[in-house]
DNA sequence: TCGCCAAACTGGTCTATACCAGATGAGCGA
DNA sequence: TCGCTCATCTGGTATAGACCAGTTTGGCGA
């Protein structure tokens, strides 16, 4: 964890209103999760107005440590998922290793085609078909991720006609006895914007990570193709290599 | 690269205000590192407030699409630097392969000790000594990282007295001989706050990417514990796998 | 020509206020 | 008891200013 600089106690007031708030996080005055005051309040009982009151809450949801709900309110972030997209791996089996209740919903099952960005992203032709999975993922009641999958339809057969709310990764062993290997993945922060901003319930322009992960299989074949958004503070990748 | 709705004509002001400088920024009008207008004009010219601009700034910012300079202005955001934090790697070479220009600043050399921080990331001693290295490196004449580098004092005998301007992973290999395997990468969006906010040249709570890397020699022995502090709209990592 | 200084310009911070739209909860009515 | 309505709460968006602190630049003077 970066660490924080306590010393200051000058400098802009959204600044003090920032430590102010985050020290209350720190000495566990505010649990994860719970709701902070309004903007308003905060606002007067620090002798400010609104506008730096926000000022002082976009920095703590920058770093990480409070989110927004929806014209509901300001909360504290929980710890971060650890995550490692490297492996092939059950999210709910890996949420609930971490002490977390997970929980799927498959948005959308399509039919669909390569298109050429996806093309470039899998090496298969223009226009070949694919099946078309989003589905939005949920810890602890709170949507983190929503992510959009792109199946090989030759490679997999009849996978349209099954139930995408359990592990992929377990439903393509056990039926089709795929083991996945050689995924390249690709990942790097850039703001929600709405058909994902929308289904996470977050306004347009909230930090998040995106991450793709492209997985085939022992013979090189393409398998799927993976595009997850996640709210920003939800998450913490670890991977060891060598 | 996640897909725009480029439907929507309706909407909050700032959002239109975003969407029309991204279309400038798509077309080429805006050349990659080129300047914006100043935020009153482009307050003025979409008939808002000031206010309202930086909003859609900020959402453009956060978007990795456009980024600050300190009192200077707003510049558009060339392509992201493609980094795969689990190779040994000169950042040198990498940043030239991708016909980008590098420079890498060595900040500071001080010996030090493990802390109960680092000793819970390293798996040394409390107490036991490294040698703690800053370097700040750049892309094309803009700063896009700082680094924490924490090197075992003990196993790199004579450390300190080396030029650390260059690839340190050569170093390593050229004069201890050494090969880094092993790895543990930890990484996670968040905001960069002050001591790596000033070293950037950036205001407090820009968007950030923490990297941390904890490197072992052959035999599982601690060589070194690395900390980037990166901006959020100058990395894309890509690691490969299986 | 060179160096310095001051004016003009930039974003950074802040006040005070307003209205809107979605979420919530208390209370009323069936 | 259950369900609905509506007042009230929340954040979301927006206006119209103000002053501050660095950066840049043009011009003046040596």
């Amino acid at each position: 964890m970066p660490e924080r600089d306590h010393s200051a106690a000058i400098g802009p007031i959204y600044l003090r209103v920032r430590d102010h708030i985050a020290d209350q996080i720190e000495q566990g005055l505010l649990q994860p999760n719970s709701r902070l005051p309004s903007e308003r309040v905060l606002a007067e009982s620090n002798n400010t107005t609104r506008v730096t009151a926000r000022l002082a809450l976009a920095q703590l949801e920058a770093e990480g440590r409070i989110y927004r709900s929806n014209r509901r309110g300001w909360f504290v972030s929980p710890p971060r998922l650890v995550y490692n997209p490297t492996e092939d791996y059950s999210f709910s089996e890996n949420v609930m290793a971490q002490g977390r209740t997970p929980a799927t919903e498959t948005l959308e099952v399509t039919p669909t085609e390569v298109t050429a960005w996806l093309a470039s992203k899998t090496g298969l032709a223009e226009g070949d078909s694919l099946v078309r999975l989003r589905r939005r993922r949920q810890v602890d009641g709170r949507p983190v991720l929503v992510e959009n999958i792109y199946l090989n339809a030759r490679r997999l057969p009849g996978i349209e006609r099954f139930d995408f709310n359990r592990s992929l990764w377990k439903l393509l062993r056990e039926h089709y006895g795929l083991e996945l290997v050689r995924k390249q993945i690709e990942m790097f922060p850039t703001a929600l914007i709405d058909p994902q901003a929308e289904a996470l319930g977050v306004t347009a322009g909230t930090a998040g990570l995106y991450v793709t992960r492209c997985s085939r299989d022992q013979d090189g074949c393409f398998v799927e193709f993976d595009e997850e958004f996640w709210l920003h503070d939800t998450l913490s990748i670890q991977v060891e290599v060598g």
